[in-house]
DNA sequence: AATAGCACTCTAAGTATTAGAGTGCTAATG
DNA sequence: CATTAGCACTCTAATACTTAGAGTGCTATT
């Protein structure tokens, strides 16, 4: 190892001690790297580089006497610079696919699935959001009389979402009328997007007169029950358990906060729409993390498509100590089968 | 109190006993009970009263030097006899009504709503099984064409659950066909039991002959779609996270046994079916649990009822040193409002 | 540049000590 | 005779003390 590049042996020390430190949740110390190379530097050396690395801020010493783990900029490091990308076994992949299309029959069911599945392969929590309800695209509507005034509509879009609302008319528009404007809508919102409804029927509104007018006026006031378009978007997690074996949460009172957090869900809903903007496999590493309740954790995302619209998006969290190639790879399959399930159910 | 009956010294000084460990976690003394009893007892009759209680195997000892704290038996004990009904605070109850109230539109949110409800208040966690499909009764059934092929079906049940699911036709069954099948199930089927209606149909079908028998037949193949009254019965619950503050789950390992045996679900799934047969507040104490993972935690269920028929059930889980007047009554009471607002919406 | 050698540091595990909370028993009391 | 005071005894849990060993950083050597 004497004629290597200086820098190419720095990246594979830290590359070591990452996956070491990952492996034992113990600090790396020079002997055991030096081992890991089959004794062809030895320790001496080692320490030398790990002290330069630690001058880089890429690992760090808990205490003199204790061995290197990484900082957060040594996996942001090892996650940009050192990992190559790897694909799942096809075991792992099968188990994926099993899952999906044994309980692809029921949306709830599939996404906790997803969840499910992320989390057996990773062993860190799963995590998928509903397709927004906003991004889907209209499909068919339709309106099931309940009693006298209530009216159940039922709403299909391209992503299998069924949405189920119950709508009470108090006979401002009869039965007649409401078939007729199913029939309008069906035939006037194919292929537009939910979010875009209320824009086009406002255009159409302006556009017309007279007695078309109210009869869309009444359209529109359907389509806009409250309860119809609502986001009722959604966090499934599963898998929190296993992370509870981890020693990262031995202190019951920091498991406890981090369940809370993933329970309350507003902050990975937002995180979760935030990171839906961009494409490709997203990692957020610990202090990275606004909040200050998941600062010990990462978090890997990806989104899910249909028809090449991002809908929706899956990801993972664990702790910072994570495989990241592994999760990453996990999750990056995961979205692309559910996008696909979801195209087929559709 | 010296003239008081013995018994109703043992009862008292029992009942201080689990209110005092219910309240501290700490095994109690009998300087503290008597001090409970502002001193009109001594700290040495309190000791041979706990004898007497401790022969009977209502309290323990940890260990020499501590004080005493009940067991199963004496928790039980004190729930059968020495409890008195109390019900929730106007506070609490319109905590679960605004709640569920709010929550209402969506059958999903509503049972989260509902899990959510009886942990808030009771500050262990609370458990909602979704109304029994084989339970409810038939209200309507509507079918809308997705492609070529498939059809959704609309399935509405008096407890207001509008179950979707996806048929596969093939061709067997034409489109007005099946317009007439729905039109003669709707007025059919109407207050059936959605347990009953194959055994229902069957006994038509053989009434019936020719030209009808196949009609029958074929709107019994249409009901009969696995995905339409498979169950998919769910436990919800909520509030894993406030239990896990309790002393008794500071041992992360014994935390996570539960944890799991609640996200795995079957048994708790089978233990409230179980109960569900049985009228009023069900309490199973520690040790008289059959799964192990849970024989230091108490459960309490209930039945929640629509049309007075039991559809469902809910309940709560926590550690065998819970509030058992507290828990009951939440249970009670959110079990009543849960039926009444499933009525409202079916 | 790489390595061996060595003094130094710090933790974690094990041991010892001790204060005090609480009991059970016995004898005294109204 | 039920109740109580007194007292010796027990056990835990907290604190302090000790020590083995893992690992470092520095210096001298190859």
């Amino acid at each position: 190892m004497k004629d290597i590049d200086i820098d190419q042996r720095r990246k594979k020390v830290l590359c070591a001690i990452v996956d070491s430190y990952v492996e034992t949740a113990m600090p790396v110390g020079s002997r055991t790297i030096s081992q890991r190379f089959r004794r062809s530097v030895s320790p001496a050396t080692v320490r030398n580089v790990m002290a330069d690395l630690e001058e880089m801020q890429l690992i760090m010493h808990p205490h003199t006497s204790a061995g290197r783990m990484p900082t957060d900029r040594g996996y942001r490091f090892y996650v940009d610079s050192l990992l190559e990308p790897e694909r799942l076994t096809k075991e792992e992949e099968s188990v994926i696919n099993k899952l999906l299309t044994r309980e692809c029959r029921d949306f709830d069911s599939l996404m906790r699935a997803s969840s499910r599945a992320i989390s057996m392969i990773t062993n860190v929590a799963g995590i998928v959001l509903t397709p927004r309800l906003k991004r889907s695209i209209f499909k068919h509507i339709e309106f099931i009389s309940m009693d006298s005034s209530r009216v159940l509509t039922v709403l299909i879009t391209n992503s299998g979402l069924v949405k189920n609302s119950v709508m009470d008319l108090e006979d401002e528009i009869s039965r007649s009328e409401l078939f007729r404007i199913s029939e309008f809508l069906n035939h006037e919102l194919e292929g537009i997007s939910l979010g875009d409804i209320k824009d086009y029927l406002t255009r159409r509104l302006l556009e017309q007169c007279d007695s078309f007018y109210n009869f869309l006026k009444k359209a529109m006031l359907v389509i806009s029950s409250p309860s119809l378009l609502r986001m009722d978007d959604r966090v499934y997690y599963e898998g929190t358990t296993s992370l509870m074996a981890y020693p990262e949460f031995k202190d019951i009172a920091k498991a406890r906060l981090f369940l809370r957090f993933l329970e309350e869900g507003k902050d990975v809903l937002d995180l979760f729409n935030e990171d839906m903007e961009k494409e490709g496999i997203k990692v957020h590493i610990g202090k990275e993390n606004s909040c200050k309740e998941i600062q010990e954790c990462s978090i890997i995302t990806s989104n899910y498509k249909i028809q090449h619209r991002t809908i929706g998006a899956v990801g993972a969290i664990g702790p910072t100590r994570m495989e990241y190639g592994k999760v990453i790879s996990a999750v990056s399959y995961l979205s692309e089968m559910l996008g696909k399930v979801l195209e087929d159910i559709g």
